[in-house]
DNA sequence: GGAAAATAGTTGCTTTTGTCCATCAAAAGT
DNA sequence: ACTTTTGATGGACAAAAGCAACTATTTTCC
């Protein structure tokens, strides 16, 4: 018979999740964290620390110039005034600029500069890189399949027809 | 020939989300908030409110009396300093107790009040509920990988064998 | 044509949250 | 005995998110 181990009944391994095992907010939560905080890492020093929509915004600006700071608070589920400061923020750091709307006096079209455009390269081979990196040891079809769900679940989210 | 429509060129609609349409990173982080968003007003008034780790929290000392502080911190990814505080909150709301352990004098031991257990027992329908809204039009099938995905994903990233 | 309602954006404020750092006590390893 | 980890606490600080109020423009609709 094995020597009782004293030490703490429950450790990081031996407990459960509860029915949380089988929820999908606490994944989503969890691997959120540590989604961000990995790439926090990869983004080290890019000046586009921290993922606060940062990135969203420099890739949509980048693909869609003109785009208004409204359209990308809906996508990012953000209010307007959280949106605006997160592009004075990438205006300081000279990454995007900010014109009156021709059409539309109320609204302004984002436009992407050449750091910004630069950027968004780099960005986007660190975006792609680490999801491929998480999903390593998961076998493509599920991939796909799972991206394909979650963005289901998305776009209904944000209001999209499926 | 149809009138032209005059508006914006780019819409909630009609843009594409680049590169980050096939990334992790974006429906996590996108549906994290959301769904945080759901499970606030789910739990309104439960004096469970904003998820920050509180639920975890819950269920964890719940289903594992006796439980230590620093193991559902690795848990739920938050720092010593940062679970104290949750478990101050949660003790003044009387979810909880806090014992000193019997074998470390360093560490506690959490445990479930009365009227913690009873809150735990709604908090887990409602936690199954929404995962379960969230996937509605998703075949079981599916979910069930999903969930299994995630699963795997997360328990690499705390750091626990496959 | 003009009043009323809706939309885009800005600003200020408050609250929450998380992180960093130092400290203290106990345990484990040498 | 000593040094190094580990568990927990407290303070200070910064980032971020949500709200509400306000201006300016546009759209709606009577």
């Amino acid at each position: 018979m094995p020597k009782k181990k004293k030490g703490p009944l429950h450790t990081v391994e031996t407990v459960g999740l509860d029915v949380l095992e089988d929820t999908l907010s606490f994944y989503i939560r969890s691997i959120n964290i540590a989604l961000s905080r990995d790439l926090d890492d990869r983004l080290e020093g890019l000046d586009v620390a921290r993922g606060t929509g940062k990135i969203t915004t420099l890739l949509l600006v980048d693909s869609h110039p003109g785009i208004r700071p409204s359209v990308i608070a809906q996508l990012i589920m953000r209010d307007r005034s959280a949106m605006g400061r997160l592009v004075d923020q990438m205006i300081e750091h000279d990454l995007l600029t900010r014109e009156a709307a021709a059409d539309d006096g109320r609204a302004q079209g984002l436009h992407i500069t050449e750091k910004g455009a630069g950027l968004a390269r780099k960005v986007r081979k660190i975006a792609t890189k680490q999801s491929s990196d998480f999903f390593a040891g998961v076998p493509e079809e599920d991939q796909k399949r799972l991206l394909d769900i979650l963005r289901r679940v998305y776009r209904r989210t944000v209001g999209l027809g499926q």
